[in-house]
DNA sequence: CGGGGGTTTGACGAACGTCAATCGGGGTGG
DNA sequence: CCACCCCGATTGACGTTCGTCAAACCCCCG
């Protein structure tokens, strides 16, 4: 459940995990006033830490404005059986909340898939308000589109694609995601989830997860070791999933030189 | 692919088909102004007529907000192969592209299912954007929060859900949807789908979904025929779906009172 | 050296998809 | 008015995918 320990501390040696997720998310939707940048950059300070497994929102409970810092989380929603359907991760740089307008009641769970850091992100909402025309306001609006883009796919993959479809464009969805806030070296990215989480997520069994896992290694597709997983083929895998066509493809793709003129 | 003939007219003898259903819907949602309720109603002298099988949307492509004033859409995805997946139903009431911000792009296509009418809502947009804290604001967002409720009603069906009680929901869903807008005869209402469309959505083969049908009606919980439905044991049939938990019950709620209220 | 959560494997069964044929009803051309 | 036709609904036989049950196995930590 947490994120890799030794492993991940070595790959990226130097920089620290993440330097500003939430930054180089909403500038890479749209490039930011100086401003906005000082705001974004200033929710840092608010800092809060969850464990992992922690309740960052109830269905049907208030939800207040957050953004995440690093570690994952997912939005959940249970049968009375105890089956359980993740309907989204959320790595750092993605949002909750974020556009509920008044009465923000949560529409689903969200847990701490990791240990996480998270920060409340009211004051990116009242600035986004305070200047709709702006450049916080469209890189906002953009970002829900995403999500819902992103929420799209799912309901392809859960209706529409076989177990080893699905797994392929999740894994692609994830690395695009990743890469454009700065968390993938190259092909390679943390996957901090049990085969448990990925099943939920997936609407599949453990242990066929298990075994449609062995499969895209088998294929020589992926390698997934100790919470880190890297694409072998990318190509192959969009082509088996049909990434682009089941959506998300274009909106999550990364823009890499984005994050790098943040740090300069 | 078209409404019920004879049989519909019989039964809402006395009254159009649905009076004022995008009025009954928001209204519904929060309680409008008289000036909002001029707009409302405004709408329909913009009404536009579709053909079953008329595109509404297509992925991609600038997307005017427009609401439905009789007739059924869907919003779909398409992967290469041919296989779909419907997102959504639209009914009379619901709306497309209404939240959509600025650059208005659809995330999926959308197509008339039946014969329908529509008219282009882009005065709504403006009003409730004018009066952020009005009325109209209000219901406009909490239609988008129950899309999104419906959106994760969707997911958990297509993910965690067995074709029986996966059919059961959506149909347990469609009709709380009709009956808020006044649209359902008590327990019976129009339903003008193909099992092949049922069969997009639900995430199943068409034989399948044939199949489940029979199971339905073996079990005496629907009564199914030339485009209506019938609910025999809601009771049972939310039971077995477990319609609350899987979320869009309370807000999708009917409340004829407000249909009335209107008429009056 | 245990313990415990997560992973892997095998055997088996149920749910669902595919293929193919038939049926049925309503619309339409003759 | 009637025969035809076409789309959708229905049914049966069979194959595949995926779920369930159960038992190891593995590795990290305490």
């Amino acid at each position: 459940m947490l994120n890799a320990p030794s492993t991940e501390r070595k790959l990226l040696r130097g920089s620290r995990p993440a330097p500003e997720p939430v930054l180089a998310r909403l500038n890479g939707l749209a490039p930011l006033a100086a401003a906005d940048v000082l705001l974004v950059r200033g929710l840092s300070a608010l800092r809060e830490a969850h464990v992992a497994g922690a309740e960052l929102a109830r269905e049907g409970a208030p939800l207040r404005p957050r953004v995440i810092l690093s570690g994952w989380a997912a939005r959940t929603r249970m049968l009375p059986d105890g089956r359980r359907q993740i309907f989204a991760f959320l790595v750092p740089g993605d949002s909750l909340g974020l556009y509920a307008g008044r009465e923000p009641v949560a529409l689903s769970n969200c847990i701490a898939l990791t240990r996480m850091e998270s920060a409340p992100a009211a004051a990116l909402v009242e600035a986004a308000a305070a200047a709709p025309g702006g450049a916080l306001a469209l890189s906002l609006g953009r970002a829900a589109a995403t999500e819902d883009a992103q929420a799209l796919g799912h309901m392809l993959r859960l209706g529409r694609q076989t177990a080893l479809e699905r797994t392929a464009h999740l894994f692609l969805e994830l690395h695009g995601r990743l890469a454009a806030v700065g968390l993938a070296d190259g092909p390679r990215f943390p996957l901090p989830l049990t085969q448990e989480t990925l099943a939920d997520a997936l609407g599949l069994s453990i242990v066929h997860v298990n075994r449609t896992l062995q499969q895209l290694r088998r294929d020589r597709l992926i390698e997934l070791k100790s919470g880190w997983i890297e694409l072998l083929d990318r190509q192959a895998m969009v082509e088996l999933a049909d990434y682009a066509a089941a959506g998300g493809a274009a909106r999550a793709a990364a823009k890499p030189s984005l994050g790098a003129q943040l740090q300069g």
